[in-house]
RNA sequence: GCCCCAGUAGCUCAAUGGAUAGAGCGCCGGACUUCUAAUCCGUAGGUUGAGGGUUCGAUUCCUUCCUGGGGUGCCA
């Protein structure tokens, strides 16, 4: 079914063109002034100026020919101040829609998939294989993970990629560290032919403690630092003994992050690398020194990305360095060769934090300019994330260590909710195993929601207090009210009673509900365009206090009219269902009861 | 130095060039014989960092400052 946005637009626009005047003007909005209009047309104070006419002239004749054409569908047209048209909803037609809603045989609640499916990429997690994910980490997994629920529900072929930080001078540090504390180790035996262990030589938890140990001593020890250095590109070539290395940390780390990305329902489509498109480096290097894009200065390899507008500065990107390894630059570009052979998709997604801006600005231009992204056909986006800060306010320093991990945050949070579910004693009746899911959901449930209600690029400092509050505006909030009304269709169910055709709304907290409902695919697109699944929580949101009202305004297993009581079930059904599609949306599960 | 991002209620944050800038928390005051009170209802709280400009209309766009953060050729 169309969007009402758009139903209203036509008709509006029509009415626009009647008087001789653009189409283009009917654009019609949700009402900033709910209580002198559900919809409202500010196209006539922007047509005064082009037509030389007076706006509120322009609304006059607009409105007269609405009342016309269109008295079906709005009680009330008026024109208020200077010139906005403000549409009130017929009883009648509201209901229609929510109707139609409701019974969308496509069971999406009249959201149509996309007309023109894209293919896109959003590259977001990229954790760095060896560091284990502390709470900074939270945010590009789950925006990214909310983002790509979003593409695929509107219909967009979407994959979600980890795109792991496993190729760079991290590893040659590690590497350098254990050979430090045993070198008798065969991976370092340059002459050793093989076979490895089988078994790794370190876990996961010995590397959070050598990693940190290993980056502080790069920091102060030059030769060490040297060492690293010489180490990461002689992995990059191919060394035996490094690579057998390598292999043991991205098995282990892998496990890892899969446990605790999925504790935040966090998953990918592909778990791919840095270190994935190694062998396309060379290549790429060579076709770009070949077509005079990348150059020899000063021992290293580069790319001018200057733009002859631009006259601020900007500095080369640096596809190889002096010592012959590579960094991100070069793997970010790789990447994309990568991308553009194996998926040809029209955008990619970067959901990366924000201080790469530079980076990728670099790396977008150069291969826009060397033609191994066509500018006309892909769209590269850095759709960036805020940091997480410290207590101090500055971002975390993830080569420190004395940050909280993720395992542990998610730890303290599902604690936080039994407490809480112990306090209100509001489960004590359920099965063990019961209280422990419900927990975990409400845990994850104030997590998330705390993190993604805000903007995609806000920073916002670490605070435990924010991720586990149970009240008001929360992820908590939202499951109350999916399974309080759950709670209701259950009883109707046990009851013999079902949902059936909707009724014009029976008072303005039902009035609410149902435009409110009217909302969803226009917002779906909204928060698409925005790439901003802040739009999606605020939605939930109000979706839910609308539904709390109405829940404290109507009694329905209580009603005696048996068709409004029908009407009032296919309300709440469709209410919950809308509520569950938007929380999945955003990743968070609810539990059948809490 | 140059570039990027931010500055909105006591606090944490929203807001698509539109009317009277909204929520939550906190404060104060109400509502459980009722489909789950993790709820609901109400009160108070603002020179949107400052100045200038564009516009019929600016938190939003441009510009100059101030404050904070980030980035800036061999870390990612």
């Amino acid at each position: 079914m169309a969007s009402i946005k758009h139903t209203l637009t036509n008709i509006v626009a029509e009415a626009f063109e009647a008087c001789g005047i653009d189409k283009k003007y009917g654009t019609v909005e949700v009402s900033t002034r709910r209580e002198l209009a559900d919809y409202q047309c500010n196209g006539a104070l922007a047509a005064a100026k082009p037509y030389k006419m007076n706006p509120r002239q322009i609304g006059q004749s607009v409105m007269e020919k609405l009342q016309e054409t269109a008295a079906d569908t709005f009680s009330e047209i008026s024109l208020a101040g200077p010139g906005f048209i403000n549409l009130r909803l017929s009883d009648s037609w509201l209901a229609s829609l929510t109707q139609e809603m409701a019974t969308d045989a496509s069971g999406r609640y009249g959201v149509d998939p996309a007309a023109d499916p894209k293919m896109i990429i959003i590259d977001y997690g990229g954790p760095n294989v060896a560091k284990p994910l502390h709470v900074g980490h939270v945010r590009t997994g789950i925006i990214g993970e909310s983002l790509k629920r979003l593409s695929r529900f509107l219909g967009h072929n979407t994959l979600g990629d980890i795109h792991m930080g496993d190729w760079g001078l991290p590893i040659g540090q590690i590497i350098m560290e254990l050979e430090d504390r045993d070198p008798t180790m065969p991976y370092f035996d340059a002459s050793f032919s093989g076979p490895y262990p089988e078994q790794s030589p370190v876990t996961v938890t010995d590397l959070a403690e050598i990693y940190p140990t290993a980056s502080s001593k790069s920091k102060t020890d030059e030769e060490f630092r040297a060492r690293a250095q010489q180490a990461t590109s002689e992995l990059q070539e191919g060394r035996p003994g490094y690579r057998a290395l390598w292999q043991h940390f991205m098995t282990i780390s892998i496990a890892d992050l899969k446990k605790n990305y999925g504790s935040l329902q966090v998953d990918f489509d592909l778990w791919l690398g840095e270190a994935d498109v190694n062998d396309l480096i060379e290549p790429m290097v060579e076709k770009l020194k070949a077509d005079g894009f990348a150059y020899l200065s000063e021992g290293a390899i580069i790319i001018d990305v200057k733009d002859d507008a631009d006259k601020k500065e900007m500095e080369p990107l640096m596809v190889v360095r002096s010592n012959g390894s590579v960094g991100y630059e070069a793997t970010d570009m790789a990447t994309i060769v990568q991308r553009v052979r194996d998926y040809d998709p029209d955008f990619v997604w970067y959901v990366v934090d924000g201080r790469q801006q530079h980076h990728f600005k670099k790396v977008f231009r150069a291969v826009y300019k060397s033609g191994i992204a066509d500018k006309n056909k892909i769209s590269l986006e850095h759709t960036y994330n805020g940091t997480v800060n410290g207590p101090d306010g500055k971002p975390f320093k993830t080569r420190d260590g004395g940050v909280m991990s993720l395992q542990v945050l998610v730890e303290m949070v599902i604690d936080k909710a039994r407490q809480r579910l112990a306090e209100i004693d509001s489960a004590s009746g359920y099965p063990a195993e019961e209280q422990e899911d419900i927990a975990q959901k409400v845990g994850i449930a104030a997590l998330k929601f705390a993190d993604l209600v805000n903007h995609r690029t806000g920073d916002y400092a670490f605070d435990l207090e924010r991720f586990s509050s149970f009240e008001g505006r929360t992820g908590p909030y939202l499951l109350y009210a999916a399974v309080r009304n759950r709670s209701i269709l259950r009883k109707a169910a046990e009851e013999g009673l079902s949902a059936g055709q909707i009724l014009p709304p029976a008072g303005p907290e039902e009035r609410e509900l149902q435009l409110k409902l009217l909302e969803l695919p226009d917002l779906l697109d909204f928060a698409f365009d925005q790439r901003a699944p802040n739009h999606l929580c605020d939605y939930a949101y109000n979706l839910a206090i609308a539904f709390n009202r109405f829940y404290r305004a109507h009694h329905i297993l209580n009603e005696k009219d048996e068709a409004q009581q029908a009407s009032w079930l296919g309300v709440a059904q469709l209410t919950v269902d809308v509520l569950e599609l938007v929380l999945d949306l955003l990743g968070i599960s609810v539990p059948e009861r809490m």
